[in-house]
DNA sequence: CACTTGACCTGTCCGC
DNA sequence: TGCGGACAGGTCAAGT
């Protein structure tokens, strides 16, 4: 569930939390979630600092010094939540407005879904991951770029160097493909989930399952305004809290009280009064409003 | 070659 | 109440 807004909120905490630490210990209680192949690179992990966070699509980079770098997918229901030593180091509880400190994670740390713990020397990182799907993998940073896992990415859905014409030009790469799954495909454009495809669908009015070629250039622009629209949006809101999400301090996102179709099967469109349908796109659920968005 | 489906997992919800 | 099955969604390998 973690998308682009997901990550880059968990990121901009991360940031401001995690940047200057030094790595004291690791701990796995599920191997596949950091599949280590020997036991020598807990040697590059202990005392490594760490000196960087950034967002690669829905990726996730902690950079270390002197050479290594974490990278971290969180796929559906990963989490990393960090709990610092010092209670009052996490600051105002209250800075997304929509987040509900409440519910906040901390203090009921580690559970069943902690897969791995990395010990810092101001607090504690915890991987959590319900379904297990999510993974956290070492590599030398010079060579990282250069992984198929993030070279076969396209550029990212808010990357400011992404034009209006470059967006169109890669999705018409995928004519025959339905509009949804070329905006779900990470080699197009990066960063792009169900729920914001669903939303920058339906805002631009395109039904989801509309073949590429029968939509005009007029509309793809359309779909890239209202998908940047979106995203910045939803990481204005800290992001969307379905069931798993948390932000790093381990707080959820509000975004989903402004979404207008995803998870609202059966109620009212806000543009039309019809109401919104849930059906199936290759497999995966997808809200639309019949009456906006027609095939 | 382009596109679709199944596997990876666990928890929750629905109907019988 | 218990049980089986569908569903949730990101990505890759395998299948069409």
């Amino acid at each position: 569930m973690p998308e682009l807004p997901e990550v880059e909120t968990i990121k901009r905490g991360l940031k401001r939390l995690l940047v200057g630490q030094e790595i004291l210990s690791i701990e796995r209680n599920w191997h596949k979630s950091f599949p280590i192949e020997s036991n020598r690179s807990n040697k590059f992990l202990i005392g490594a600092k760490i000196s960087d966070i950034h967002r690669i699509g829905k990726m996730l980079v902690i950079e270390l010094y002197p050479a290594f770098s974490i990278i971290i997918h969180l796929k559906m229901t990963g989490q990393l939540v960090y709990v610092p030593n010092n209670l009052s180091d996490i600051g105002d509880m209250n800075r997304f407005g929509g987040g509900h400190p409440t519910d906040s994670l901390i203090g009921k740390l580690p559970d069943k879904s902690t897969r791995v713990i990395l010990t810092l020397s101001k607090g504690i990182l915890y991987f959590n991951d319900q379904r297990k799907f999510g993974w956290m993998k070492l590599y030398k940073t010079k060579s990282l770029l250069n992984t198929a896992m993030i070279s076969n990415l396209g550029p990212d859905a808010l990357d400011a160097s992404l034009t209006r014409g470059e967006f169109v030009n890669r999705i018409r790469k995928r004519s025959k493909s339905k509009i949804k799954v070329v905006l779900l495909d990470q080699s197009t454009i990066a960063g792009v989930g169900n729920i914001y495809a669903d939303e920058s669908l339906w805002a631009s009015k395109i039904h989801p399952e509309t073949i590429v070629e029968k939509l005009s250039d007029l509309e793809l622009r359309c779909l890239q305004f209202e998908l940047i629209k979106v995203l910045n949006l939803a990481i204005e809101k800290g992001g969307s809290t379905d069931k798993n999400y948390v932000n790093a301090d381990g707080e959820k996102g509000s975004y989903l009280t402004y979404a207008r179709v995803f998870r609202r099967t059966g109620m009212p469109c806000s543009e039309c009064g019809w109401t919104i349908s849930k059906i199936k796109v290759n497999g995966r659920g997808t809200h639309i409003c019949l009456k906006c968005q027609k095939l």
